[in-house]
DNA sequence: CTTTTTCGTATCGAGTCGATACTAATCAGG
DNA sequence: CCTGATTAGTATCGACTCGATACGAAAAAG
């Protein structure tokens, strides 16, 4: 086995480009493309303070114009829900529809990777997790890029109780379930080592 | 650390998007897509049995006519050469010319990711890619495509002497260095539990 | 208060993609 | 050997994706 990170580059470029044709058909039924899918999915996994086009665009590392086209056509076949920030009026928040959640739960499109990873160990899984996302820190880090990531590993999170939680950038009051959603925002804590 | 195979799909999927970032602004300067880059790179790795359109079209999980116009598009340009097969007068063979190879050695397509692993020890790395390629394996399995690999790890690969290999399936003799090309003929050895 | 910055949308043009048709070469079967 | 089927790659078309740019509205800075 090899221990040169190219050849794990060259691992991620292929697995994303097949799970790429995946989305394609996934999606054909609709008629969506895979870039489609892949804003669906960020939506029903993004929390309160990452649902703006500006947040997905920094997640699929597109320009804010591009992402915006994007937008337009999932607003447009009601995949989508755009609403107003009550603070900021130029900022526009997304959640999925109705329809949207019902396509996605249709369409499976991660079923392929979950049976492409069936012989593999959740030990496995969670070592490879571990590197890859060190890779994504790092990249971040030297890139000024956001990370991306879980309140219950970020910096910024503070336990009030068994069940409550408090953003301790934003103030608010973040529930058990909410804590477990995609974050913009995120920190990775500091590691003593 | 998350154990859940999805989390790792979306890792992979995210390092991708931000290594094509990456690869557009690689080819910026002399006008080159990432799909293009792609394309060097493979050929600057391929073996004497994948270095045909078809074999690529399978490496990049595109259809051959869209390989055909990105060929185009290098030949044009003078990156590549093309010349007939001597057995299969249908086949064309590709090679990388020395402007290709000068263009791939400046751009340092692979420089990002060299970075953003720097703080991964070679064992992790092992690891990672030991569950990626399995991924992969699997994948291609259900999906009857091409797995790709080096002949070393390759069940037809016989070894003569210390520096002389033979492919079972070709017939060809093999030399060191060739037996660590990439190879769209590749089958994983069965391993024995 | 004025100027600058920010957020998202609209528009444009270049590039990517799959599907399809086609030609030349090879293979399979009678 | 001949004919029909299959294969490899190219040319073409149209739909789609992308970044760059311009713009208007809102917010921030000085």
């Amino acid at each position: 086995m090899d221990k040169n990170p190219l050849v794990l580059l060259e691992l991620v470029e292929r697995l994303a480009n097949l799970m790429r044709a995946e989305m394609r058909k996934a999606g054909a039924d609709e008629g969506l493309q895979p870039v489609h899918l892949h804003a669906l999915i960020y939506l029903s996994k993004a929390n309160r303070y990452s649902n703006t086009p500006q947040a997905l665009a920094a997640y699929l590392g597109l320009t804010k114009g591009t992402v915006s086209q994007t937008l337009l056509i999932l607003d447009r076949r009601g995949l989508i829900e755009r609403y107003q920030d009550d603070i900021d009026r130029r900022v526009v928040r997304l959640r999925l529809s109705t329809a949207g959640e019902q396509l996605l739960y249709e369409a499976q499109p991660a079923l392929a990777w979950q049976n492409a990873t069936r012989n593999i160990s959740p030990n496995r899984i969670r070592n490879a997790t571990s590197a890859l996302r060190e890779t994504l820190a790092t990249f971040q880090e030297d890139n000024e890029g956001a990370m991306f990531g879980e309140c219950t590993d970020c910096t910024h999170c503070q336990k009030l109780s068994q069940r409550i939680f408090r953003c301790g950038l934003k103030g608010d009051r973040l529930s058990g379930p909410e804590t477990r959603r995609l974050c913009w925002l995120f920190e990775a804590k500091r590691e003593s080592e």
